[in-house]
DNA sequence: GTGAAAGCGCTAACAA
DNA sequence: TTGTTAGCGCTTTCAC
């Protein structure tokens, strides 16, 4: 497509030296006759020498390419990550290549085939909702490419991983909405192949046990991230016998949308039902009632793995290696019950 | 850094016979006899060969793999247009390079540069609004390189692009606050080098002057996107001596922050002010009162572009082509003033 | 139908 | 300090 670039050959031919001089005139770090330098700099500068990257990629067998697979862009949490990733990347002098998976085991199979295709020099990946299964990463890293988990980890895999404290929070989160006087506390955990919902429910069963609070098996609902079915499982609460007294959901627009169903249906927040989102999102502060949320930090996950991969392929060392992004609870008008 | 991975010089050892017969096996389409591409495909299969694809890029000085510059992932806009991107492109056997410019010019130029020296066969821009000049992509088309603008297009540059009926819509939009009673309209412009935000503010003026209205200066904000200022312009348009009975938004995430800085000082959504938001995030069906927007396909706009760019791409033909996707009016409570 | 050789643009080991 | 040569993995003429 593009018109003909000007090569180092071109360059050699028009000084009368070979290209080998050109070369290593170009690469700072190669001695070369002062005035041979400079004259080839010139030219180079006069021609808008650009060298060609595809012939370095064949040349070193790397492409200073990340791979990046996420669930998707339209999740913002993704989206910061992408952000972050992106800060680190540029900063170094590499590209990013991103990929959705779309919430489904496959697409990621077929992503994570084409990013080796495609010859990345490492990937970074946050598992997929259905992903249950580890023989895609097993073959990644017996081909000794470098991996990040970010996020939705996968534990049983060797290699790096930059996580947050989901048991942690979600036991302070509960533990947040037994203070307000909620006894009754529902969750929307995410479906239990994944590690964090896991940890999320863990923390959730834990802080019930601790202040000797019945766990009930109606009050926890697994749920997929794609949502659609909010509604349906917000009812299905509302109308149980004993319905409850607070939720805590599995991110800020379910939260969200769970608020407006409740409301529709002539409950009130907090004082009937609270809610406690995750994500921390802007929209948080301007919803009625204010929602209280998780945050955590997206674009620091981001910036966390992507120095870690970038560490992986400039040394070579692809011992695993794990970080934790601390997450914090934050408290708003949707969790204030009662003074207590 | 991958462990070393079978070429075809390899499979040529193997079985006695020469590179280019096992290229041509490998290829569909050139002769070779039945039997030697059997048992090529066959050891091929065997040693799970795959073709590096470095090789390929330079040899053929082209990559299958489209860039991209958006101003940011987060905005959840871009997110959705950049699924279409995907889509299409994963389909044509092509990968995708997402930069974000973060609405700045100079990191759209060196996005830019960057991508065009990973080679990619093809770019898809919407630009920064910050991006007031047109001398990169004027170089960019110099060189052939296929370029196709969406969203946020610029109709100076020779190049192909994906927009929506921004003037139309924006007229279509004030007619309704007009119709619904609402006399002294307000809108949230975006920077006015933008071709979208031009014609968004001369749709809403047009309108004005069809209905006899008068278009006032102090009822015309141009905002950024970053957000930010939003509690800041909206306490301005309200402190007015002549306070807005509506505004036009430029998104639905300031508009909901706005409802909400109006409500915090008293005042009622539609009653007072009516709200018109722009992109019809899910999220307006569920903050209160519920938010009319407009319909504004991001992944069809995301589909539309990366079909022109893969078509330039194919045929070599780089002839401009422009194609619209229209926008659509969606009515809910927050622009429910009054029965007429 | 198949092989030998050249070449995509670059780097680097080896010579001079 | 510079040139020659080989090679990264593949395709594609040109012979045979």
């Amino acid at each position: 497509m593009a018109t003909e670039s000007v090569t180092i050959k071109d360059i050699a031919k028009l000084l009368g030296i070979s290209k080998s001089t050109v070369s290593r005139a170009l690469s700072e770090h190669s001695d070369v006759n002062q005035e041979t330098r400079r004259r080839v700099l010139e030219i180079a500068q006069k021609l808008n020498y650009q060298p060609n990257v595809l012939a370095l990629n064949l040349k070193q067998q790397r492409t200073h390419t990340l791979g990046v697979i996420i669930p998707e862009t339209v999740n913002r949490f993704f989206a910061k990550a992408i952000g972050g990733i992106q800060k680190i990347a540029n900063l170094a002098g590499y590209h990013v290549m991103i990929c959705q998976s779309d919430e489904s085991y496959v697409a990621e199979r077929k992503n994570l085939q084409g990013l080796l295709a495609s010859r990345v020099d490492g990937i970074l990946v946050s598992v997929s909702s259905e992903t249950d299964r580890t023989d895609h990463f097993d073959m990644l890293l017996q081909k000794n490419v470098p991996l990040v988990f970010f996020d939705r980890i996968l534990e049983d895999v060797k290699a790096s991983q930059v996580y947050t404290d989901n048991y942690e929070i979600s036991f302070e989160g509960t533990e947040h909405l037994i203070s307000q006087g909620c006894k009754r506390i529902a969750i929307v955990a995410g479906p239990q192949n994944l590690y964090n919902s896991r940890n999320r429910l863990m923390g959730y069963i834990d802080a019930l046990k601790k202040h000797n609070l019945p766990v009930k098996d109606n009050y926890i609902i697994h749920s997929y991230f794609r949502g659609g079915n909010v509604e349906e499982y917000t009812r299905h609460l509302i109308n149980l016998p004993q319905r409850p007294d607070a939720i805590f959901a599995i991110n800020d627009y379910a939260a969200i949308e769970m608020m407006h169903v409740i409301k529709k249906n002539g409950l009130r927040v907090p004082d009937d039902i609270a809610i406690l989102g995750f994500n921390n999102e802007a929209i948080c502060r301007f919803v009625e009632p204010a929602l209280s949320s998780i945050d955590h930090s997206a674009f620091d996950m981001g910036t966390a793995a992507a120095e870690i991969l970038l560490n992986k392929i400039e040394t070579g060392n692809l011992e695993p290696e794990r970080r934790m992004i601390k997450s914090r609870l934050v408290i708003r008008e949707s969790t204030h019950v009662r003074s207590v």
